[in-house]
RNA sequence: CGGGGUGUAGCGCAGCCUGGUAGCGCACCGCGUUUGGGACGCGGUGGUCGUCGGUUCAAAUCCGACCACCCCGACCA
């Protein structure tokens, strides 16, 4: 590709808008360019990485058994009604009519779709397992996109979906993308970690989620590094100390003025946040079929823990919840700031696990300027439900092993999820056994945002003057630069080096040396070669490594040759590299 | 949806307070000089100042409404 009749520029300065470093490089170097909030187009050294990128993730599925197909972006709503999915999710799922007036939606992911070709293709279990997938644009409505293609609302995936006979054969699939995937980040550059995670909107019984671990990430993960439990901070569980026995002492009502909080409670009555139980009232939204019910659910959890909302709604199996407006806690007859659940009659009453094992705790007595101290979990009242809805946080025991957990940052570039037979069940995608038993199919999905991944290799790969791409996603092989005295040569190199299968950005502009270094520096392909006047003089052309700053010469009649062999050696660096996570449960 | 911010040329910004018909740097076009790390000179192109409405003889500037985009939170596979 030469230069000079290239669409799109690089750019001096970078949006005023862009923050991370991978946002503001992919602009400035013209890989992408923003059409609206979270909706970007793809320029065309964009879009060479990312067909780089999904050529390795086809290569990857294809070993493992897939077979590509392609579904509809735009899905008639009856399926999604079969599904009952139409009325759970939100406002994140676009929905339209048609000309005749039909419910419609765009596609957020195709496990509908995946089931109702299933349902009609397959019969019986020896046409299982099966494993399909495709590349298709996903449009998830997401109420706050950032960060460039890190979060954005139209976005391209590689989605997997496995069909089997029964939980083992799942588990077979699932183990294998559990590797594809690892394979796939490391055959990017990226380097990931998997955690274990909430199954969110897709349901089912297990997730793996693929972390890219970096400031920029907006999910927050537990890992130990004793023992390599990692969780998203949304399902980590930690070790919850072990409270002293004590006689349980007899309850009693302290007068505690002006002290709504938990903090103001413990300083006030000397003791630690530890012997304190803290209410939380959420609403939680359930549906029932069609219909959508709401309800008050009041939390209790130990002073000196955070409730994580993530564990709650699971707890109560509740699509989702959010915090309860002061009338509605009101309404119980609890009293916001000096809530418990003593003497409120027909709330629905959730607490951590670690409240029954705590004696003497101090709490509130639902009457404004007071506290019971002495409250013990059973006498002086009951839960509807005990479950851990405690938020990890750094510093906590490892579950298994008691070590501290460390927090980070990261990026989701991939998950995997157990489906189950939630969406063939409720579609009636079925198979008959050996014995002409029906039974639902199981199913599994999996999914990787390829320019999620784009971006996230940005932001692993780049220095103050530019991207630094690996070669398995540099847009082209090499950049090839003409300087004055060369551009004959340059020319002749070009069509040599790209008859030699390479893919090649010829500078052929007519700029000043210092622009077109910088340029390549920005733009940031792993190969750089210059001709020039001086470099004829010195025997050939000058050949260098992005990564590095040495430069040597190479004879004219050796760079097919040199070109090639770099290339070879840098994929194979990366290849060589990859490091799988064990499989965990 | 709550809080904060920004909308003036492709990008970065000034002008707005104090109203008088728009400017700077980069980019772009032409000519010339230059040519191994973001050159220089001369001459140019390009903007209904986010939109609509109001005040005024006159609005980028003052007032109101709306829209868009960004950041934090809620939210999110």
């Amino acid at each position: 590709m030469k230069m000079s009749h290239m669409f799109g520029t690089t750019l001096r300065q970078a949006p005023a808008e862009a923050e991370i470093a991978s946002h503001q490089l992919l602009v400035r170097a013209g890989f992408i360019r923003q059409l609206g909030a979270g909706i970007y187009s793809l320029m065309p050294m964009g879009k060479r990485s990312i067909t780089k990128i999904e050529n390795i993730m086809r290569a990857e599925i294809n070993a493992i058994g897939g077979q590509e197909l392609f579904m509809p972006v735009v899905h008639p709503a009856d399926l999604w009604k079969e599904t009952g999915r139409w009325f759970q999710i939100g406002d994140e799922m676009s929905r339209f009519h048609d000309r005749k007036d039909h419910d419609m939606v765009l596609a957020m992911t195709h496990e509908e779709v995946v089931a109702d070709l299933a349902r009609r293709d397959i019969q019986s279990y020896k046409q299982l397992p099966m494993l399909v997938y495709h590349i298709q644009t996903k449009w998830r409505d997401d109420p706050r996109p950032r960060a460039g293609l890190i979060r954005v609302r139209e976005f391209t995936m590689k989605d997997s979906y496995s069909l089997d006979a029964d939980e083992a054969g799942l588990d077979e699939q699932y183990r294998a993308h559990y590797q594809a995937y690892f394979n796939i980040f490391h055959r990017c550059g990226l380097p990931v970690i998997s955690v274990g995670a909430d199954v969110g909107m897709m349901g089912g019984s297990m997730a793996h989620e693929y972390m890219y671990l970096t400031s920029a990430g907006e999910d927050t993960l537990l890992i130990c590094d004793q023992c390599n439990y990692r969780a998203n901070r949304q399902i980590a569980r930690f070790k919850k100390p072990a409270p002293k026995e004590e006689k349980a002492g007899e309850m009693e009502k302290v007068s505690t003025p002006d002290i709504p909080t938990i903090e103001a409670l413990a300083n006030f009555l000397k003791i630690p946040k530890a012997k304190t139980a803290k209410a939380f009232f959420v609403i939680g939204k359930f549906s029932e079929g069609v219909k959508e019910t709401e309800r008050l659910v009041f939390a209790i959890i130990r002073g000196d823990m955070e409730v994580n909302e993530t564990k709650l709604a699971n707890a109560v199996q509740a699509k989702e919840i959010r915090p309860a407006h002061e009338e509605e806690i009101a309404a119980i007859g609890a009293v916001p700031g000096y809530a418990s659940p003593i003497g409120i009659k027909g709330a629905w009453v959730v607490v951590d696990d670690l409240i029954p094992v705590s004696p003497n705790l101090a709490a509130g007595a639902n009457e404004t300027g007071y506290h019971y101290v002495n409250v013990n979990y059973g006498r002086d009242y009951q839960a509807d439900i005990v479950a851990d809805i405690a938020l990890a946080e750094e510093g906590f025991e490892c579950p298994n092993c008691s070590a501290p957990l460390r927090a980070s940052r990261g990026v989701e570039v991939g998950n995997i999820f157990k489906l189950g037979t939630r969406y063939s069940a409720s579609l009636g995608a079925n198979y008959l056994d050996e014995n002409g038993k029906e039974h639902p199919i199981v199913m599994g999905s999996y999914g990787i945002g390829s320019g999620r991944l784009l971006a996230c290799v940005a932001e692993e790969h780049h220095d103050d003057k530019g991207l630094t791409w690996p070669m398995s996603v540099a847009p082209f092989d090499v950049h090839l630069v003409a300087l004055r005295g060369g551009e004959q040569e340059a020319e002749k190199l070009n069509a040599n080096l790209r008859a030699a299968g390479l893919e090649v950005l010829f500078d052929d502009r007519e700029e000043t040396p210092g622009v077109k270094f910088n340029d390549a520096d920005l733009i940031g392909l792993p190969i750089r070669i210059t001709v020039s006047e001086r470099s004829l003089k010195e025997g050939g052309v000058e050949l260098k490594l992005r990564r590095e700053t040495e430069k040597r010469t190479v004879r004219i009649d050796k760079v097919v040759e040199e070109i090639s062999g770099s290339k070879n050696k840098l994929l194979a660096e990366i290849n060589e590299k990859v490091v799988t996570i064990p499989f965990e449960e």
